[in-house]
DNA sequence: GTCGATGTAGACAGATCTGTCTACACTGTA
DNA sequence: TACAGTGTAGACAGATCTGTCTACATCGAC
């Protein structure tokens, strides 16, 4: 669902190749099971290519996570308004995600739990990422701009982080996702 | 809170010194960032002392799960007892750890990020995790052994998995902690 | 006195990892 | 026509990583 198509990348330029390779491998593996190298072969460039788009392999994981951020809040908000844009879609919308057979949960949270003293930056990003993401649910609900609404989302988004958590270690996603729904129903 | 007191470390026998390392840098800088020679070192063995007592770096994660499990099970149980015992303990108990400095989130999660997919037996010592801290908030409900207190209690998990990793990311845990209790006075 | 358990100091092997380097080719634009 | 951008195939350096190995010492229990 939010993989890309591997069938299309050799088309792409190097650039492209490497980035959209970082994306699955790093969700897939994590950060540091990942190495350079193999990034490398399998998005079929060289070292010179690789060093000359991403100075560092850190910089390699901002990009990552600011390309899966981008990914993610578009395809968040889009089934959001597909299912028709208020609070009865969160859990329609999130079971599309928790469901999917490639699900390892959420790109942010699992950097910062790999590298979260390493790369202090990334509870930065981790905390922007999710603010955008308040802010998609605080959109679903009646007076979107207010502080209610704000204080809100942030409950249901806490809500929601547990859940993406516990579809990680706990199956199947829908007992996850009737739980969610349960306590939503409950607020 | 959690941590081990290292003023005393030197005395315990190898096998306690090596785990009590293992689990203070696993913990802190997570388990790949974390390479066998510096446990040995910070732990003051040598290498046949540590293969010795553990046959591989992925037997030592197994057992500093493990021993986080049992000690964070006990800290949880005992400080939601001295609060009172009830629900309105869980807050106040979790303040205890998701304000202290050395926070890290939850050991379980962020292994699960780290190596969900090459370490898999991680997912079902998360969950099994998860089931006993749930069946301690069910304790805290009215007729705790009902079904319907385990279902309450899953959901509260939920939301306190939600707030683990709220805590790491969004600064101060204070934040975190009155959003949870928000959520809980609506449930 | 013997033996098992526990501990010691690295050397070593093989593997993996990040990042730099050389010299060249192709393409598109001005 | 020239030049900048983009791409190529590794070799190489230095570092890190996991796990095995040798030969010995100490201690406590039987």
């Amino acid at each position: 669902m939010l993989m890309s198509e591997p069938s299309k990348i050799e088309a792409l330029p190097a650039r492209e190749r490497i980035l959209l390779t970082a994306y699955r491998l790093f969700y897939r593996h994590g950060i540091r099971a990942t190495g350079v190298d193999r990034v490398i072969a399998e998005a079929k460039v060289t070292k010179v290519t690789f060093y000359r788009h991403f100075p560092s392999k850190n910089q390699l994981v901002f990009e990552f996570l600011d390309y899966r951020h981008r990914r993610w809040m578009d395809w968040f908000s889009q089934s959001l308004a597909t299912h028709g844009g208020n609070l009865a879609a969160l859990v329609p919308t999130l079971r599309e995600w928790l469901g999917d057979a490639d699900y390892r949960g959420c790109a942010f949270i699992n950097s910062l739990g790999e590298l979260g003293t390493t790369v202090p930056e990334i509870a930065d990003i981790t905390r922007r990422h999710k603010q955008e993401m308040n802010r998609s649910i605080a959109g679903l609900l009646p007076d979107p701009r207010s502080r209610k609404a704000a204080e809100k989302a942030a409950i249901i988004g806490m809500a929601v982080d547990g859940a993406i958590v516990g579809a990680q270690y706990a199956k199947p996603a829908e007992t996850v996702l009737n739980r969610l729904q349960a306590l939503l129903d409950k607020l």
